[in-house]
DNA sequence: ATCGGAGAATCACATATGTTTCTCCGGGCC
DNA sequence: GGCCCGGAGAAACATATGTGATTCTCCGAT
């Protein structure tokens, strides 16, 4: 087993709760996680927690991390976690070379979080939930991670609660009247859609939202 | 009064509702601008709006267009604009010699929207008004365009609803109490705080958050 | 002067979502 | 085998915010 482990120093691991990044601190390096998931978030005064940002496989954590500032939230591991660090200069390196992964990881994740404005301003919550998990099973297919109309989605309804800015009892009560409806399939970390387009449908998303 | 104009031709001018760039369009530059507000927004299917940016004097509108993809969400003029227009190549030019602003420009722009999904997703009416209020006001400030505890807010109620995620009723109502209690004095698109601190609380801001 | 329309301010009422509390189930652990 | 505990599910009730409609004021255009 050891054997098997290649010696590069900057593969890294982490356990469900640990951190990547704290707050205010200067990470000396981007993740690219290879697997398991990671957020962003914020915490409030009242224990209310909003999650600003979800990185799954293939991701880069945390794209604006190179523009040369602190974190100003924390990131956290939702699961196991491995993951490469790659040094974080704005070298020339970055700039020049990586054009192809890097930029498009910073503009991705800057129109995401466009899209999830509109989502958390304006949308209800069975409008939220079909948002979220089609984003979430378009991005494991694009990593390859999709089987079918399936892929694994290992958040608690907490963790949803805190990403689509509703309660946990109110995704509940809402993912019972998704699956009532037939619109979704969800249970032990699994998810199965039975129909993108009606999802997409419902999640009244704009044509031009890729949720790549 | 016409010779006093520059003969400089990047420099342009919209009126209100005039469309800075549509969904889906390449823009063809990056506008400064000089006087006048604008903002990105979405629509949805049944009128509702959700406004996810807002442009400001001294503004570059919009930071992301530099890296090369085109506006998925459509930029429109709130007020009179005067604007200078700069190619957003992707250059050397700009990544080498403009980092002190154009970077600069994205970070903010990418950390302000992340402090606005907490907003959206978990504060109470109330707290998002004193959020933008805040906001607006200390970039206002920083941009030299504030008196003492004052600066102009050229936005209706209804923008501020859209900004919000609230209806115009509840803006209202909800800036009625701030104005009973004393927070704010909003009146014929003039802003005063009185005391910049209790807003703050009142915000529930983060203590790392700058509203820059 | 007059008209018309946008924006602000209110009121009465409706409802989506939050709060509190409880039960049940399965898995890890001693 | 029994114990804990986190997570899902659910019921009863509370409330912040949305809906729809009306009035008032202020300007700018005719």
């Amino acid at each position: 087993m050891l054997s098997q482990v290649a010696p590069s120093e900057d593969l890294v691991f982490f356990r469900p709760h640990q951190f990547l990044a704290r707050e205010n601190e200067q990470p000396d390096g981007l993740f690219h996680i290879q697997e398991g998931w990671a957020c962003r978030y914020r915490m409030l005064s009242n224990g209310r927690r909003q999650i600003t940002a979800l990185y799954l496989p293939g991701d880069c954590c945390e794209p604006c991390w190179a523009l040369g500032r602190p974190s100003t939230q924390p990131v956290v591991a939702l699961t196991n976690i491995r993951a490469k660090k790659a040094p974080c200069r704005m070298s020339g390196a970055l700039f020049a070379d990586s054009r192809q992964s890097f930029w498009k990881s910073l503009a991705d994740s800057y129109e995401r979080q466009a899209n999830w404005l509109v989502t958390l301003g304006r949308k209800t919550a069975m409008e939220r939930l079909s948002h979220l998990l089609l984003e979430l099973f378009e991005r494991m297919r694009q990593s390859g991670l999709a089987y079918g109309q399936q892929c694994a989605l290992p958040l608690t309804q907490m963790d949803i609660a805190d990403i689509t800015g509703l309660t946990p009892v109110h995704v509940n009560r809402t993912l019972q009247a998704m699956r009532a409806r037939g619109l979704v399939e969800l249970q032990a970390k699994w998810l199965r859609i039975p129909d993108l387009g009606i999802l997409r449908e419902i999640a009244a998303l704009d044509a031009t939202e890729t949720l790549a």
